[in-house]
DNA sequence: GCCAACGTTGGC
DNA sequence: GCCAACGTTGGC
């Protein structure tokens, strides 16, 4: 059982969008990037639960919570050219991206937004969301900050 | 809109 | 394999 940080832009794709899904479940799409890439295949088991995060908007922050559903498999829309995320290097007999699908749990209380989480560095070391330059749109949670994070809700 | 911090690309 | 140029992320 492993918990996570799951970013995304709330323009594009936000928690209620999430929450209205069928099913309240969505594949989660157009990761580009080997380390989160990593992640998905080698650490994400279906029952992890992840913090979804509101980013590049005012203010970012943690605003629900949502759990891993699948196993990880081929991300199709890289292999889509009118996709916005198509990738013409990956191979649909040997997929560089995968994905996995989320399921909505709940919403926060309130929004847990980045400043705030900041204010608490002292108490989230390490923590990958709040080092500096971090641009991981999936992140592991340690479950010491995960019912830390939760505490403060 | 700005820009710091990265990641990727491609010439050499 | 190095590294400059370029593109992207994402907070502010």
């Amino acid at each position: 059982m492993n918990y996570w940080l799951i970013k995304s832009e709330p323009d594009a794709f936000s928690i209620d969008d999430l929450e209205n899904a069928p099913d309240k479940t969505e594949h989660w799409d157009g990761i580009r990037n080997y380390q989160a890439r990593n992640f998905i295949r080698d650490s994400m088991e279906v029952g992890d639960l992840a913090f979804f995060y509101h980013s590049n908007c005012k203010p970012p922050g943690i605003v629900g919570i949502c759990e891993i559903v699948s196993g990880a498999y081929p991300d199709h829309t890289a292999f889509d050219p009118n996709e916005k995320y198509f990738d013409p290097k990956s191979d649909p007999e040997n997929p560089r991206w995968l994905m996995v699908d989320v399921k909505f749990c709940r919403k926060t209380k309130r929004m847990i937004d980045l400043a705030e989480i900041k204010e608490h560095a002292d108490r989230l070391e390490g923590f990958a969301l709040i080092r500096r330059g971090n641009r991981l749109s999936i992140m592991p949670v340690s479950k010491e900050h995960w019912d830390y994070i939760l505490s403060l809700e």
